[in-house]
DNA sequence: ACACACATGTAACCAGTTACATGATTAA
DNA sequence: TTAATCATGTAACTGGTTACATGTGTGT
C-alpha cells in the first residue's frame, strides 16, 4: 500500500507525469521500491478518481503530448498522514533464492551455480547501482526545494541497500566455502 | 512463482495435509517465505488440477476429516525442472520502511519512532524467532527422511535471516544516532 | 541505419491479503 | 470456561507483472 503515498510524495516535491514519476521511482526509489509505468500509470487515474490529484494536458508538437499531475490539498493531508503512522517495519518475506536453497541438497552444483550468481549481483550492486544511486541523490538534492534538508534521508534509504546487500554477500561467501569444502 | 514449488518440494519429503504444509511453512520457511494457509489451499487445488499432485481424504471420527496430499511423477520433474534453473538471486524491492523514511523530512520524531520500532523488531528476531526456527530445523532433521543431509541448507537460510536482521538493526541504530545529534 | 528518449496507456494475468464460516477435542 | 489445536476451504479484494500498441525527434 506504500505505492500511492510514494507518487504523492514525489508530487509535494513537484509536479510531474506518469513518465517522470517513472524515472524518479527507477533513478532514486528502485533501491528499495520497484514500481513499473504501467502501475504508475493506473495509480495516478485512481488518484485522480479519489481527489488526491489533479491533471491537465499539455498539448506539445515535437514531442508527444503529456497529462501533468498535481498534489491536491487533500492528497497532501493524506500523504501526511500516512507519513505519521506506523506500521510493522519488517515485512513477510518472499524469497525464492532461500526457497531453493532450502531444498537445494540434491544438487550441490547447481546451488553453488546459484550462490556464486547472487555473490555477483551483490558486488554489482555495490560498486555501480550504489553510486549511479547516490549520484542521482546528490543530483536531485540540487535541483529540488528542500533538497538539502531531504538529502539525508536520501541516503539513508541508500545506506540499507548497501548495508543489506554487503551482509547478503558475505553471507553467500559463507555459504560457497561451506559447500565448497565438504564436496 | 515460488509457492507450488515450496508445496512440491515439502511433498516430496513426506505427504501432507494443507494444515501441516500450512505449519511447516510457518515454522521453518517463514523466515523467507510467508504463506497464508488460503493460499496453500488453493495452490493446492491448481496443482492438483495440473496433475502435480494427487490426493485421497481421510475419515476421522475424533477429528475433523482430512485430505492428503502427495506429489506425483509429473510434479517431482516439474519441481527438479525448478531447482535447477536460475533466476535473478534478488528480486524487485518492496518496503514501506524505506518509503516513509525516504520522505520523512518534515517530522523527525516520528522517522525515530519507526526506526526505534524497526531495532526493536530486528533485535526480538535475532533473539526469539530464531532460536525458535533453528530448534525447528533440528527437529525436523531428526525426523525427516534425510534430514540431516538437508540441515545443512536450512541452516543456511536461517543464517541468511540473521545476517540481514543483524545489518538492518546495525543501520536502524546508525539512523537513528544521526537523527538525535542533529536535533 | 539504428537505438534511445520521450510519452501514455490498456488488458490479461498472477499472486498475496483479509475476512469469513464451521465445529469437535483437549489442555490450562 | 477459555484458548489452542486440528482441519478445510470460499470470496472479495489489492497490488504487482507481462505483453502489447503507438509514434516522433535526437544523437551515434
Amino acid at each position: 500500500m506504500s505505492l500511492p503515498y510514494g507518487i504523492l510524495g514525489l508530487l509535494t516535491y513537484k509536479e510531474s507525469t506518469g513518465y517522470d514519476l517513472t524515472k524518479i521511482f527507477d533513478d532514486s526509489l528502485n533501491n528499495f521500491w520497484h514500481a513499473q509505468s504501467s502501475q504508475i500509470y493506473r495509480e495516478l487515474g485512481r488518484l485522480e478518481s479519489e481527489g488526491l490529484v489533479t491533471s491537465r494536458s499539455v498539448i506539445q508538437d515535437n514531442r508527444p503530448n503529456k497529462r501533468i499531475y498535481a498534489v491536491t490539498e487533500v492528497g497532501r493531508k493524506a500523504f501526511t498522514d500516512w507519513l505519521g503512522k506506523a506500521e510493522p517495519a519488517r515485512e513477510n518475506p518472499h524469497n525464492s533464492l532461500l526457497m531453493r536453497i532450502f531444498f537445494g541438497a540434491d544438487d550441490a552444483e547447481a546451488t553453488l551455480a546459484m550462490l556464486r550468481q547472487c555473490l555477483e549481483q551483490c558486488l554489482s550492486e555495490l560498486e555501480d547501482d550504489c553510486s549511479d544511486i547516490r549520484r542521482n541523490i546528490e543530483e536531485y538534492a540540487r535541483v529540488m526545494p528542500n533538497g538539502m534538508e531531504k538529502r539525508k534521508y536520501w541516503l539513508m534509504t541508500l545506506d540499507f541497500g548497501t548495508a543489506n546487500a554487503r551482509a547478503t554477500a558475505e553471507w553467500a561467501k559463507r555459504c560457497i566455502e561451506q559447500i565448497e569444502k565438504e564436496r
